[in-house]
DNA sequence: ACATCATTTAACCAAACGGTTGAGTATCGT
DNA sequence: ACGATACTCAACCGTTTGGTTAAATGATGT
């Protein structure tokens, strides 16, 4: 189901911390430590937000050692990008037919 | 802030229920009690879900008589879509580079 | 004025969230 | 073999979420 999918990528992009994971990590693989360095937040949190975040599919963690890497699942964002995409054409289309409207009966009093 | 914006979108975004309100309102403008009609749900629920998607900004609820209209409030998703979009053109700038790669060494041994 | 209809608010509940700490599990260096 | 390193897991805690019902608000029709 594609809807449950929409509902654990936008739940986990919902918090700044996880979408600040995910902004880092567009700058390469980095270890989980290495990924809660910048945070205020003990690394315990952070492997959790890495959980959420793997569990939507938008990140995947690869036992590198004793390590484990982590890194973007490009495509995993596509779902919800279409999703967004489809509100945001019909209305675009609504705001160009209303447009042309306006243009045609030459009515820009006001908004 | 952008962050508590998207942050309110994106948790706005991730609950079928509020989806579907979304959908739904695309086809025209509707009253809470015309909107919570299709769903397994009290009246109450519907309305706090209207509260969540006004809070985000994605819809907007005007007194219209004794009932109260919803309409999807265009250009609310454009944060969100930009958010998604530069992470997705980050990525297929990516593949593209790799494709271009792969296609001149002609090396597609795995992978 | 009164009852009705449309909706919100309040009070409550169970479950999930985001965080902590502390113990457990591999793996690496020596 | 041993201790340090890099995590994860489990238990807990306060807050938020998504839902319920019941009472409160506010415009409509008669």
């Amino acid at each position: 189901m594609v809807e449950q999918s929409l509902d654990r990528v936008f739940h986990a992009l919902a918090d700044p911390t996880r979408r600040a994971i995910l902004d880092r990590l567009r700058e390469g693989e980095a270890t989980v430590g290495c990924l809660s360095e910048p945070f205020p937040l003990s690394f315990a949190a952070v492997s959790k937000h890495l959980g959420v975040l793997e569990r939507a599919g938008l990140v995947t963690r690869e036992p590198r050692g004793r390590a484990r890497m982590c890194r973007i699942n490009p495509g995993a964002l596509n779902d919800a990008r279409a999703w967004l995409e489809i509100h945001e054409r019909f209305w675009s289309e609504r705001l160009n037919a209303l447009d042309q409207l306006v243009g045609a009966g030459s009515n820009t009093k006001d908004l």
